[in-house]
DNA sequence: CCTGCGATTTGCT
DNA sequence: GCAAATCGCAGGC
């Protein structure tokens, strides 16, 4: 990976599970701006939606199934799951062992691997398509439904937190999107004035 | 620019 | 059998 211009901060401190050891909310807070790469592809995190136990929206509020065990485990190790059976899409699970709940991640800002990404997303993409949508950065950072339960906080995944020389960044809270149930709680959180965000937020 | 719809698989009822 | 935490394209304005 020698040959790759980094453009992102590898300098970071990565996350360990510890920071996940907590409720969703405001884990999905803190990961705004925090980098996640995936095989050295990847960038800043600029959209995400928290996910709760108690929380009908929440795969887990139907209770332990196959699918969604992962979800009452460890904090820090990925939910991965296909959306009308095409979108594969990126969560993080966080609470303690045995409570179930979800940090989904909406968007990131492509900062390394670039070219990666906009090969596998098709051609004649501009930056800010590569990865606005949960659909999309699965399929730019080529995470696949067998990740499911790995941690996000190994190789080949890394998570690096915010660059403590810069500002602490403005973060919008604003309704959940694509879903029925518990659509009117505002656990959606953006990066203010990103111009990586889904198509939905604003 | 905005609206509407088809694609396509999984897992639960 | 059906709904689902989406996306991209076609067609109209």
């Amino acid at each position: 990976m020698s040959g790759v211009a980094t453009r992102g901060s590898s300098r970071l401190a990565p996350l360990d599970e510890s920071f996940f050891d907590r409720p969703p909310r405001p884990v999905a807070q803190d990961l705004i701006g925090c980098e996640l790469l995936h095989d050295g592809v990847g960038g800043r995190i600029v959209e995400t939606e928290a996910y709760e136990e108690d929380d009908p929206a929440c795969h887990a509020f139907i209770g332990r199934t196959g699918r969604t065990k992962v979800l009452f485990g460890p904090p820090g190790r990925a939910y991965v799951y296909l959306c009308y059976g095409i979108h594969r899409m990126l969560n993080v699970v966080t609470d303690a062992d045995g409570i179930a709940a979800a940090v989904l991640i909406r968007a990131i800002e492509p900062l390394e691997g670039v070219e990666l990404m906009a090969e596998r997303r098709g051609g004649g993409r501009s930056a800010r398509e590569l990865c606005s949508g949960p659909g999309k950065l699965c399929q730019a950072l080529a995470i696949e439904l067998e990740q499911t339960r790995m941690s996000l906080v190994e190789p080949p995944f890394q998570l690096r937190g915010r660059d403590p020389s810069l500002e602490a960044p403005t973060i919008v809270a604003g309704p959940r999107i694509g879903i029925t149930k518990g659509a009117e709680l505002p656990w959606r959180y953006c990066l203010a004035g990103s111009e990586y965000l889904s198509q939905s937020a604003g």
